[in-house]
Formats: structure tokens, C-alpha cells, sequence
DNA sequence: ATTGGCACTCGGAGTGTTCGAGTGCCAAAT
DNA sequence: ATTTGGCACTCGAACACTCCGAGTGCCAAT
């Protein structure tokens, strides 16, 4: 029994199947690849691999096409990954140079990973929960509603508007900003939270009224902003943020889906559907960031939400830190060109991480 | 000749055609609506009808599908509009009793137009072009790196990473932010642009360096930033004032169209395409802005885009200021149900108005 | 103007029939 | 023990053919 031409069978077929999107029979293996052995040989390596779960038939006089199982044991064994074009790489240097806009640069980087590899490209916002807070600004809209914008020394910068009991002026809200940044400005995100701030307030009631509300004392009466004023704010901060924390994802390329997508026919509703849920994507994500690898796929029904049963996800993390988990993916038919999705999504990552090293 | 029968006879293709999907014949129409007439009559009807455009046949011996003239006919006489269910109005109204965050509120609204209608719906970002600019942040980052945040008093937030020539401390960032904020604080967006700045910087320079100068040459030399500086930031803010204006598009319900899409078959990848091109709804909705109609509605080929020339586009204006451009729409396959998708729209994009006014 | 009648068209569904790619199995060859 | 050639078998795709009926257009009668 040789066990590496059951590979090599295996290997062909996945690649004729990718290649043709027809089931592969014994006689177009012999022809399209080199193995030196006869047409009967290779129909009993099929027999054995479809009795280990590797291939299947889609009907008995037909050819064999790749499991779930079939794919994955071809991806565990890819040897060479297909290397990318001068243009490719070029595309992807272009990137580098482009302006430090994180958005911009995202937006970029997702349209070219979708045009790359003629599939769905998603990207993760960065996560920068090291971040501190460098400035919130508190600003008086119509009476009554001010705006609170938090800004991080990572450039993020999120706002939130804030319906207010009582009406501020301008001194109220200087003092306001004052004491707000006071409080929070310099402090690590991820060390605030609705716990910490709420210990705060109350040490701050226990204390009985420290420093900042002494300094509301010195002033004219009417500018003093109440309490319940200041913890309204309070309280939009720690939803922005939150809102930091909360993963946005981008994404592009859902034409090719379409394209490529005869195949899925029926099925293209739910996953379009799963793509307008973030959360879903999220969680695709974040359950792939498990496995600890520098590229993590995940074939046909490896895919817990069932709307990904035939769509296989190619992820890679990217971005400077270590176990954080911003990632990028690209998304296709289980039938996709795996060693081109790879390298191009390793390529992508490796590209990217640098950039924002840079800037 | 019976002209308003003919009309007649007219709706009742496009309503079961609508309703069924398949091409109405002559007898199917006697007995699904009450003419009075018999089929002989309708066929009369029918081939008048067919030799103006209105309908036509998909092979000799099938009944009528409507063409897009005829559903164009058909959208301009409905008489009534298919009321909203009270489910339907509920879901709306609790729209305006959600948070006032604009960017959730249109989300939302976007979500329940998709989900009222069964198709893709889109919304505009309001335009505010009477904004005012309320205040200008300018926080550093890295050294040589700052990052400037617009804040109009209509609580949009801009930001943008400015890279500077030289290393500014905090004391010449205060600088940096009195000067600009001095500037362009108060002023209208829409006074503001490149030839404005740039008469204002040579007034500036011409008069022999005023007040703003006049300010930094009191202080200690270090932290005075240098006039180059402050142009990129005021660059900047140019940039961030043209981004306020730079309309965006949020959309929702995109399976709807792969659901209801089977009809378009290889069509749908196109469409997809254009979704992702912003620009290309843009021009869709300001090309339907200049009906100035409640509602409008563009058929099949009255799309100038190619990729949409099977699909119709129900838009309707919403937001305080008559005039402004920001719209709402709902775009599906031309065989939609016209009557209530117009209601939908028209029904959201009044709650919606109302909901703006208010908050 | 409307209607019933009638001949006509033509797509779709159903039924065979053929064709060939592909299989499984077995006995012979290595 | 593995490989191979040979052979019978299966079954879907493609094609041809028929039949049916929905739907039409036209015309003469009302």
C-alpha cells in the first residue's frame, strides 16, 4: 500500500477539482499528472480515500470530488505555497506608502485582499487596549445635549451624544471638561470600566467631596454643574469606552461571491444575511484567533454557523502585539484555491503589521 | 375604446405578475378581478396595450409580463398606497424613541426599511451643511504627529493624523489649538474651503502678522510652532470640513436581494459591485434628489447604470431642512410591489424627519 | 364595442433512447 | 503484495420525440 501516492491522488484531485469545478475520474488524473501508474491503480487509491472519508462521489457513475475532510488533510499538507506575482507585491507595497489614515488604510487593505484572491475579504479593527485615554472634550450642543468625544493616544477618537437634565453653559461645561479629564485622562482603557468608575464615584462620595467639587465651589452658583450632571458623563465615557473595545469589521468583495457563487445557489441569502450581523463575523473571528497559528482555515462545516457550511475561512492575525486579536480573513467557496488564499492572506498580514509599525 | 379599462387591465398585469411571477394571461385576469368583461375583450385590450409599450410577451404563447413603461405607467397612477400594518407602524415609531446617537438611530432605520419592504435599503448620511464648526481639537500623538478632531454643532465628529516637520509640546499645541480654534471656530462649513483659507492665510501674511502671531511672540521661543505647521493644520481642517460634506451611505438587507433574486441569476454579482462603489449611490440618489417629488422612483432602464437596469429605486427625502439632500431608498427587482414599498418609504422617511426634529 | 368560436403557436413536461465517462472487480503480470 | 489490463455495469447528460394546454389573433356575429 503506498501511502504517499494516496496523497499525491488526493493532492490531484483537489487541484483538478478547484481547477475544473467537475469531478475528477482516474483516467484525467493519470493524464493531467505525472504518477507513473495505471488508471486501475489510481481507482483503488479513490476506493480506499473514499472509505476513509476523503472524497466522494456525487453520483455512482461520476467522478470523485473533495470532502470537508478531503480539503482539510490537502491544507494540513501544503508544502509550497504559491508564491504572488511582482504585480501582487507591488499592489501590497502601495499600501504601505499610502497615507496613515487607519481607516483609510483598512478600507484599502480589505479592497485589495478581496481583489487578490477573487474572494470576500474581511478586516478586523485593531484593538489597542494599551491605548490611554489622551483627551476627552465635552461639547454643548443645543441646550441640554452635549457631545463627549474621547480620544486615545492611538488616534481613535469616539463621540457620544449626552441628553443632560439641567442646561450648561460654557463656564459649566469647562468645568465639566476639567474635572472629566482630570479623572480619566492618562488612564489605560482597559483599566476602565463600569466597576472601577463606580468604586470611584463612591470613594469620591466618601471622601466627602474632594478636590474637584471644591473647585466647583469656588465659582458663581450657576455654573456649578449638578452631580447627576457629572455622572452622566461619567457614564458616556465608560461607554465610549466600550465602544473602543467593540470590534468593528470591514469588509469588501461580496461581488465575488456572487461570481464564484453559482455553486452555492440557495445558500448565498443566509450568508449575506450572517454578513449584516457583525456579531456572527466576530465570533468567527475571535474563535479562530484559538488556534494560535500563524494562518488558521476553517473548511465547510469546521464552520459552527451554519449559513458558513459550504464557505471555507482563511484568517491571519496582524498588527503589532502579540496575542492581540485583530485579525483579517478572506471567505470563500469551500472550492477555492487554497495555497493562492494563503499566501496572499500571509502576505496581507505580513504587510500590514509593518505598516502599522510604521505609523 | 375603453381607455380606463384598459388602465385596468394594465394594474391587473403588474399585481399578479407581482404577485406570482408568472407572465398573466387573458383568462387568468377575468377571473382574479372583477371586469365584467370577458377574455376576448381583455386579449383586445392586450394587444393595444402591447403595441404601446406597456407590456409584452415572453414567447408567443404565454401570457404578458409588464415592461418597464408599463410598471412606470403603473407607478404613476396608483391611487392608493397600501397602508402600513399597525405591527409596521409600531416598529417605526419605536425607531424614534431610541437613543438620539444619530449614527444608531440610522442603523436602525436602515435595518427596518430592509426588513418592511424585503428588499436592500439605503440610507444617506443628513446633510448639515448649515453646521457650524463648534470647536477644533488638537491632541499630539507620537512626536510630530497630532491628531486633529472637527466637531460641528451638529455633533458630527471629523479627525485626521496630521505628520509634522518638527516635535510640538504641549504648550505649543495650546497654541496650535487657540490660534486655530480662533480661526475657524463658529464659522460655517460651508464657508469654508481651500480658497477661503487661502485668501485669509495671504490677508494674514500681508497685514504683517497679526494678532495670532502677535500672541505666540509673547512666549518663550521653544513652543513657538512655526508657520508651517500651523498651515498643515489648517490644511487639515480643510480636508476634515470637505470629509462633513462627503456623503456616506448606510445599507441593509442585501440577502433580500439574493432571496428575491433567483430572478436575476448571473445579474446579481454586478450589482453587488456597485453597492460596494459608495459613489455610485451616491450619483443614483442625487440624480433622484433632482425629481423633486415626495417620492421617486426610478424603473429597470430609467437607471442610468447599467448594472441596476433590472431593478427599481424607491427614494424619498428626509430631514428638517426642505432642500437638503439626504434621502432614503429602497432599490429591489423591478417586479417589486410597488404600493407598499412606496408606503414604506414614505412612512419611514416621515418618522424619521420627525425623529431629526425633535433630537 | 363586445363576444364566442376557432385555428394556430409554442413552451414545458414527460418519455425513450443513446452515449460515454467512470466505476468495481477479477484474474493475470510483475 | 502490488499493479495492471480487461470487462461488465451504472447512470447522468444530451438529444429526439410526443403530447398537452395555456394563450393568442382573428373573424363573424351580436
Amino acid at each position: 500500500m503506498n501511502d504517499s501516492r494516496r496523497a499525491q491522488v488526493l493532492r490531484a484531485i483537489v487541484e483538478d477539482f478547484v481547477a475544473t469545478n467537475e469531478p475528477v475520474g482516474s483516467k484525467a488524473i493519470v493524464q493531467r499528472h505525472t504518477l507513473g501508474v495505471s488508471p486501475a491503480t489510481i481507482r483503488n487509491d479513490m476506493a480506499q480515500l473514499e472509505a476513509e472519508g476523503y472524497i466522494a462521489q456525487p453520483h455512482t457513475s461520476a467522478g470523485r470530488i473533495p470532502t470537508d475532510l478531503g480539503y482539510r488533510m490537502f491544507v494540513d499538507r501544503i508544502d509550497e505555497f504559491k508564491p504572488l506575482s511582482q504585480a501582487e507585491r507591488r499592489a501590497i507595497l502601495q499600501l504601505v506608502d499610502g497615507e496613515s489614515d487607519l481607516d483609510g488604510m483598512l478600507d484599502r487593505t480589505v479592497r485589495l485582499l478581496a481583489g487578490l484572491t477573487h474572494q470576500v475579504a474581511l478586516i478586523q479593527y485593531p484593538m489597542v487596549s494599551q491605548a490611554k485615554v489622551k483627551h476627552i472634550e465635552v461639547v454643548g450642543l443645543a441646550a441640554g445635549r452635549v457631545l463627549v468625544v474621547l480620544i486615545t493616544d492611538a488616534g481613535q477618537v469616539e463621540q457620544k451624544i449626552v441628553v443632560l437634565a439641567e442646561a450648561v453653559d460654557e463656564d459649566g461645561l469647562a468645568r465639566i471638561r476639567e474635572r472629566i479629564n482630570a479623572e480619566y485622562a492618562g488612564r489605560r482603557l482597559s483599566r476602565i470600566d463600569a466597576r472601577t468608575s463606580q468604586q470611584q464615584t463612591d470613594a469620591e462620595a466618601a471622601a466627602g467631596t474632594p478636590t474637584s467639587t471644591e473647585t466647583a465651589r469656588e465659582d458663581s452658583a450657576d455654573s456649578v454643574p449638578a452631580e447627576a450632571t457629572i455622572a452622566r458623563i461619567r457614564n458616556a465615557v465608560i461607554d465610549l469606552v466600550a465602544a473602543t473595545r467593540e470590534e468593528r469589521i470591514i469588509m469588501a468583495g461580496t461581488a465575488n461571491l456572487a461570481r464564484s457563487g453559482q455553486e452555492f445557489g440557495e445558500q448565498m441569502a443566509p450568508i449575506l444575511e450572517a454578513f449584516e450581523e457583525q456579531v456572527v463575523l466576530l465570533k468567527l473571528l475571535t474563535s479562530m484567533a484559538e488556534d494560535h497559528a500563524e494562518i488558521s482555515v476553517r473548511i465547510g462545516r469546521e464552520n459552527t454557523h451554519e449559513s458558513f457550511s459550504s464557505t471555507s475561512v482563511v484568517a491571519a492575525e496582524y498588527g503589532r502585539v502579540a496575542g492581540s486579536s485583530a485579525r483579517l480573513a478572506v471567505l470563500g467557496p469551500t472550492r477555492m484555491d487554497y495555497p493562492t488564499t494563503i499566501s496572499a492572506v500571509r502576505a496581507v498580514a505580513k504587510y500590514v503589521s509593518s505598516a502599522l509599525d510604521r505609523g
